[in-house]
RNA sequence: GCGCCUGUAGCUCAGCUGGAUAGAGCAACGGCCUUCUAAGCCGUGGGCCGCGUGUUCGAAUCACGCCAGGCGCGCCA
């Protein structure tokens, strides 16, 4: 409607006041936050009145007209400053809920005229450990924002890049080495940066006979490798299942390693060679990001022969692009910021749209329990996993907090509150509103009320749907599609958590102020039929929304009990 | 010192690419359950949108400068 209404006035501003098309103005097309502003809105009389050199009054007088030739609207209004307010009849709004019903589970779909390829690389995490809790929020921002891409329109690959090469795994066997040692009453020490958590003991202790022959002597080169490939192994079968069980789906684990034995990364040199930014000082190799926008070289190759994480990071980001994709979306802690200029720069260098790398960086979440901060000692090994918190305030819960705000703002995640069954957490709010809906169409089949399907369209009219707040409801179950394509666009899932918690409590409202007066179920036979479609209409709106945060639906909800201070 | 993020109600935060009278939840206070789940609803109070200048028909939103908090500035990952 919206897009109809955009070239309706096209027509009108080109037509009716000869405004050349190259120079059509970026009007806008908007819902106002007040409904006697209309349905829609827009601004494009104000924004020519210094061109035509008339009143923005005037000039919406003369572009009304236009708008109103269009069936779906009832009237146009001029208003303020010169906004043309755009009313639509009610049955043009009514008419959606069929569609609602017909589109089902792909209710709020985009088509895009050119889906674009996108990679979302998300979580990678060290795989030296389990996922700890400050995992979890880039973990779900990234599966949201995949399941928004994908749901609007686009190609999603969801990717956890690897780090099975580096230091860290080497940190990681060394440390375990430590343990078997320790076990068996040898001496040595736990390395400087070793991994200090009782699950290195664990994991040590689990390895097969045959990975620890070398004991009790010192581990040579070889048995130190084969004992990493075991620790990496099983601590990335554990990110799995913390990530599966957490809801998380991962279309691909690309391993450092692998990328590394191919020849990649020598290519990508030889071309940054060639490019003549690329040069040896002090025994090191380094990239001149500095004439790319970054603030000085970086190092590629170490002067000891290894590769720098940027230098694999980057053969990886150039793997993803070679393999077709063109939107490369990384979800990264904002510890990680001042990486973003240094793969911009050298993708540049290479020749490759530096825009193509689009970071999320997904701010610190405290973590607090009643209100006080959890306190955390690194050196004594305690992290607080990721699966600890989903499984103490419930997979849901967690998920939904996660969202609940910007990317970019520091949140606190308090788990008393996650894990409260009161008015107080948001995700019962949501989901209650699906559970009461579903109980409404339950009630209705057990009075033997007919609930309307999908075959009444055309012959059940939803006229009698005249109510204000039933209007509201439709108006804003309209939003979806376009709601979802801006959270995909702009990488903010929490758009689509907010705009839940809008339709759900215009819901509870209407479900409440009526529910004396004139019940959903009660009343005459056509309106109770055409208030059941819109009591399916939404329930499908709210799913398909909570199915998009991967947060359930429930059917019921356990009622805590009215005189409850038990439970 | 330089860079990035943040600063909006007592608290936690929304506010889309500049629009009309700045919103929600919680907390506080007052109401609503014989009838579709009260995990709900209705109402009241609460604001220098950090500060200042600029851009323009119009600024919480954009630009610049300050102030405050967080993070980063390795031949670590």
């Amino acid at each position: 409607m919206k897009e109809r209404l955009r070239a309706a006035l096209r027509a009108a501003l080109t037509q009716r006041l000869g405004v050349p098309p190259a120079e059509l103005p970026d009007f806008s097309v908007e819902v106002p936050n007040l409904e006697s502003h209309g349905d829609f809105a827009t601004n494009a009389a104000m924004l020519l009145a210094k061109r035509l050199r008339k009143a923005p009054r005037e000039i919406a007088g003369l572009l009304g007209p236009a708008l109103q030739a269009a069936p779906e609207v009832d009237r146009v209004e001029v208003a303020g400053p010169g906004f043309l307010n755009v009313f639509l009849k009610a049955d043009a709004w009514r008419a959606l809920l069929w569609d609602v019903l017909a589109a089902g589970a792909d209710y709020g779909r985009s088509a895009r005229e050119r889906p674009a390829r996108v990679m979302v690389e998300f979580v990678s995490a060290n795989p030296t450990g389990p996922l700890h809790f400050g995992h979890g929020r880039g973990a779900v921002v990234g599966d949201v924002v995949a399941r928004l891409l994908a749901f609007s329109g686009h190609q999603v690959q969801r990717e956890f890049y690897v780090n099975d090469a580096g230091k860290q795994v080497r940190n990681l066997v060394l440390s375990m080495v430590h343990w078997l040692r320790k076990d068996r009453g040898l001496p040595g020490e736990l390395p400087a940066d070793g991994y200090h958590g009782a699950y290195v003991a664990d994991l040590a202790r689990a390895a097969p006979a045959e990975l620890t022959r070398f004991l009790p002597g010192e581990p040579d080169e070889a048995s130190l490798v084969a004992l990493e490939r075991f620790g990496v192994a099983a601590m990335l079968d554990a990110i799995r299942r913390d990530l599966d069980d957490f809801g998380v789906a991962m279309d691909r684990f690309s391993s450092e390693r692998e990328l590394l034995g191919s020849t990649r990364l020598a290519e990508l040199l030889q071309e940054l060679q060639a490019r003549g930014v690329y040069e040896e000082r002090d025994g090191a190799r380094w990239f001149l990001a500095d004439r790319f926008g970054d603030e000085k070289p970086r190092v590629l190759i170490k002067s000891d022969g290894s590769h720098t994480y940027f230098a694999n990071d980057l053969a990886y980001h150039l793997d993803k692009l070679r393999r077709g994709f063109e939107r490369l979306i990384n979800v990264w802690g904002a510890d990680h910021h001042g990486y973003v200029p240094r793969m911009r720069a050298a993708l540049q260098a290479l020749g490759q749209p530096p825009e193509a790398l689009e970071v999320i960086l997904v701010q610190m979440v405290s973590l607090l329990r009643d209100g006080q901060p959890v306190v955390l000692s690194k050196r004594a090994g305690d992290i607080v996993t990721l699966r600890e918190v989903f499984e103490e305030v419930g997979r849901d819960a967690a998920r939904f907090f996660f969202l609940l705000r910007g990317s970019d703002s520091q949140m606190e995640f308090d788990l008393e509150l996650a894990k409260r069954r009161s008015m107080d957490n948001p995700v019962y709010y949501v989901q209650y509103g699906h559970a009461r809906l579903c109980s409404i169409l339950a009630r209705a089949r057990e009075r033997g009320l007919p609930v309307p399907g999908l075959e009444s369209r055309g012959a059940l009219s939803l006229a009698p749907l005249e109510l204000p707040e039933e209007l509201r409801l439709v108006k804003k179950m309209a939003a979806l599609a376009e709601v979802v394509r801006r959270a995909a666009d702009s990488c903010m899932p929490h758009q689509v958590v907010y705009y839940l918690q809008e339709l759900t409590a215009d819901f509870h409202s209407y479900y409440t102020t009526y529910g004396k007066t004139s019940p959903i179920l009660g009343g005459p036979a056509e309106r109770v039929a055409a208030r059941l479609v819109l009591v399916l209409a939404l329930r499908q709106v709210v799913a398909n929304s909570l199915g998009l945060l991967g947060v359930s639906a429930p059917e019921r909800m356990e009622s805590l009990g009215a005189e409850g201070e038990e439970g």
